[in-house]
RNA sequence: CGCGGGGUGGAGCAGCCUGGUAGCUCGUCGGGCUCAUAACCCGGAGGUCGUCGGUUCAAAUCCGACCCCCGCAACCA
């Protein structure tokens, strides 16, 4: 564990998120990743190793290039903006990473064209060129299949692209042995254990050579000496582990990159192992570069039970957590809450059910009650403990080892959990001694010392061993106790019992978790995301404003003229019959009397509502809407309907009068 | 046979790999306490561990079959 090269300085410990694609901006599952990693960071510099922790942007590829096109900028423009909103999240949530690559930069470029020299030197069959032609998607990156035969992606569904074009290969499958047998001789190169199961049985069923350039593509990394191809998604992208700490400086890398390279943790979602359990090894075993240490798979976060996704509009956004209940709030939850390497619920319920059981009413409160009463006996001064007294009778064992054992196998919520277990045990220390009610006799006086001092002192331990998950209110906690300097620098190896001097001057703090309303909470928390998700340009800070089914365009101050608006023909409709679609779970296939004819409308209700209830109610429907086709049938107009709670639920408009079909509404 | 995840007290989960008293958080009920953020502490109620079968002295855990739920595929104008 602990074998450190050259004796004497600190180890290094190097540490990467996968680089996002800046396509779009960040929601909380990308966070997720981020804030487990800086987690890591901070606790190993805590045990004294000197990390460098690296996160990122992929900015090439179609998608980029096509967003961009779509928008009317360029597509370095596209990048630049979304990689500043990863930025500032980063920044907002506290992330300490020592070097944010962009796969845009100079120094990117340098290095990725480095990489294929060396490999071309070394491994000269490894590389090679040929005629590619198959099926891609560009969504998720991966190749669908290797004829020309249409076909959907089978992650995402959608129909892939023919790719047909001379392109460079890596000889991915030369390397299926050494694959295997790196994952013998490593157990632990890729974590959890079961992922590494995947991983050798996908080895095992043989590789396929690999395209990595691309002919199409003009926004990419140009081929060294043939400058019509453009490097390809992963070559690029893996490659950003090495540039990010100076491999493209000079022939064998900055002396950061000879320092920190290779990798310890490669953090990253389940999704994209493949591409790094065995492309990238792979890549650098013909590069006669060292492979990184561990890559470690963690679970997807889902939202209430589902998967987020953008089309689903249950894409919970870090930002308005972070505003309403801090920073910390969100690590502890994310960490706490889940089983570190499985998926995860991502619940608001839970995330305030968690922040006042565990936040406000355990660390914030011990600190409160600790603090407070330190403050009124001895005047916010630690006192000096009696020896004669146990300190350790409520101490179970030795809780920094314990914790730290979790947190080396990044077992964050049996950490959590550990630390809490304590926190509680403190609690039920103080109600069994009573400090306020021995405060006042004499007598007792040595008792109480030993008492208080005990509570804070186990106070400063939790404190610090809180602190990579908690980094805000434990620097806080930690200065109320009257220790100096940041915690993020205080070494783990010097924290034991007794540490805590009597006689320190102690302050108390306000509340560090003061105790938050669900619905309150909640609100604040939906009225902010709503505002992500349909931000309206200039219209101030509307409170829980449920962004409006706007229609048209906006005229630049957020409104539309009343020509705008007369543009959309609405009128009342009956509903003549109503049927589910074969094969489809949400959509009706609706026939609607509006007067002078009958229509026929697909809408995506059929979660909310039975076909049979539909008869005969009167609804308002968009007339002069273009036609669509939707699952073979065409739909010719919409329903309207609000989206009801967190979930979008459809609720049909109607009117409670009688009202004609056909007529018009304005 | 599409891929993947899952079914454990009211809710959310851990335990399963490496069989042997079913554990945690929230909620609930009762009690205690009043230093503290209506908080904290103690105790109780509540579970045929999806179903059936097998292995075993012993199964939530191993094996087999089946049922059900969820995500993606795949529409939600």
């Amino acid at each position: 564990m602990s074998q450190s090269e050259s004796s004497g300085a600190e180890p290094k410990f190097y540490l990467t998120t996968p680089i996002y694609y800046a396509n779009s901006r960040p929601h909380v599952g990308s966070a997720y990743t981020t804030i487990v990693c800086d987690v890591i960071a901070r606790y190993k510099r805590m045990c004294g190793y000197d990390v460098a922790f690296v996160t990122g942007t992929d900015e090439h590829g179609v998608n980029i290039e096509r967003a961009a096109e779509k928008q009317g900028i360029t597509p370095a423009e596209l990048v630049d903006r979304n990689q500043k909103i990863f930025r500032e999240l980063w920044k907002l949530l506290g992330i300490t990473h020592t070097g944010f690559i962009r796969t845009t930069s100079n120094e990117h470029a340098r290095a990725v064209q480095t990489l294929v020299r060396r490999t071309l030197q070394r491994s000269p069959k490894a590389i090679y060129k040929a005629k590619y032609e198959g099926r891609y998607c560009i969504y998720d990156n991966l190749y669908v299949s290797d004829t020309p035969e249409p076909v959907n992606c089978p992650t995402c569904g959608r129909p892939a692209e023919l790719i047909s074009e001379e392109n460079y290969f890596f000889r991915l499958s030369a390397y299926q042995d050494k694959l295997l047998q790196l994952y013998t001789e490593q157990p632990d190169f890729v974590q959890p254990d079961f992922r590494m199961n995947e991983v050798r049985s996908f080895v095992e069923a043989g590789l396929k050579d690999v395209s990595i350039s691309r002919k199409t593509i003009k926004w990419g990394i140009p081929w060294p000496g043939d400058p019509e191809h453009v490097f390809y998604v992963w070559y690029d992208a893996l490659t950003s582990y090495m540039s990010a700490i100076g491999y493209g400086e000079g022939a064998e890398g900055s002396a950061d990159f000879q320092k920190y390279w290779p990798a310890d943790v490669h953090m990253i979602g389940k999704e994209i192992i493949r591409f790094h359990a065995v492309y990238w090894p792979a890549f650098l075993m013909a590069a006669e570069l060292s492979l990184p240490r561990q890559i470690f798979a963690h679970g997807w976060l889902l939202f209430e039970q589902e998967k987020m996704s953008k089309s689903k509009g249950n894409v919970a956004y870090p930002e308005p957590i972070v505003k309403v209940l801090g920073n910390d709030a969100l690590r502890y939850y994310l960490l706490r809450e889940t089983v570190f390497g499985q998926d995860g619920n991502f619940s608001r319920e839970a995330l305030v059910t968690r922040y006042n059981a565990d936040l406000a009413n355990g660390l914030g409160n011990l600190a409160s009650r600790v603090l407070a009463m330190i403050e009124s006996y001895f005047e916010s001064h630690v006192p000096e403990p009696t020896s004669d007294e146990s300190i350790t009778k409520f101490v179970s064992g030795p809780i920094e080892s314990i914790v730290r054992q979790e947190f080396d196998a990044f077992r964050f919520s049996t950490a959590m959990q550990e630390i809490w277990r304590f926190i509680s045990q403190v609690d039920a220390y103080l109600v069994q001694e009573k400090p306020w009610k021995i405060a006042s006799d004499p007598i007792y006086r040595g008792r109480l010392r030993e008492v208080l001092y005990s509570a804070a002192e186990a106070l400063r331990i939790i404190t610090a061993l809180a602190h990579p998950v908690l980094p805000d209110a434990t620097q806080e906690i930690w200065r109320s106790l009257g220790q100096a300097g940041r915690l993020a620098d205080y070494p783990l190896d010097q924290l034991r019992w007794g540490g805590l001097k009597p006689g320190t001057r102690i302050s108390k703090p306000e509340s560090v978790f003061p105790r938050v309303e669900y619905k309150e909470a909640h609100e604040r928390i939906e009225a902010m995301e709503n505002e992500i998700r349909n931000p309206v340009p200039s219209a101030g800070l509307g409170a829980g404003a449920q962004g409006a089914p706007a229609a048209a365009a906006p005229t630049g101050d957020g409104k539309i003229t009343i020509e705008d608006f007369a543009k959309i023909e609405l009128r009342v409709g009956v509903v003549k019959s109503a049927e589910r679609i074969q094969g489809a779970d949400r959509l009706l296939k609706v026939l609607v009397d509006i007067g002078d004819e009958v229509r026929q409308v697909l809408a995506g209700i059929a979660l909310s509502y039975a076909p049979e209830d539909l008869i005969g109610r009167k609804v308002v429907i968009v007339a002069n809407l273009a036609p669509r086709k939707m699952r073979g049938l065409e739909s010719n107009g919409m329903l309207l309907a609000a989206s009801a709670g967190a979930d979008g639920k459809p609720v049909l408009c109607t009117f409670a009068e009688e009202i004609a079909a056909g007529a018009k509404v304005k």
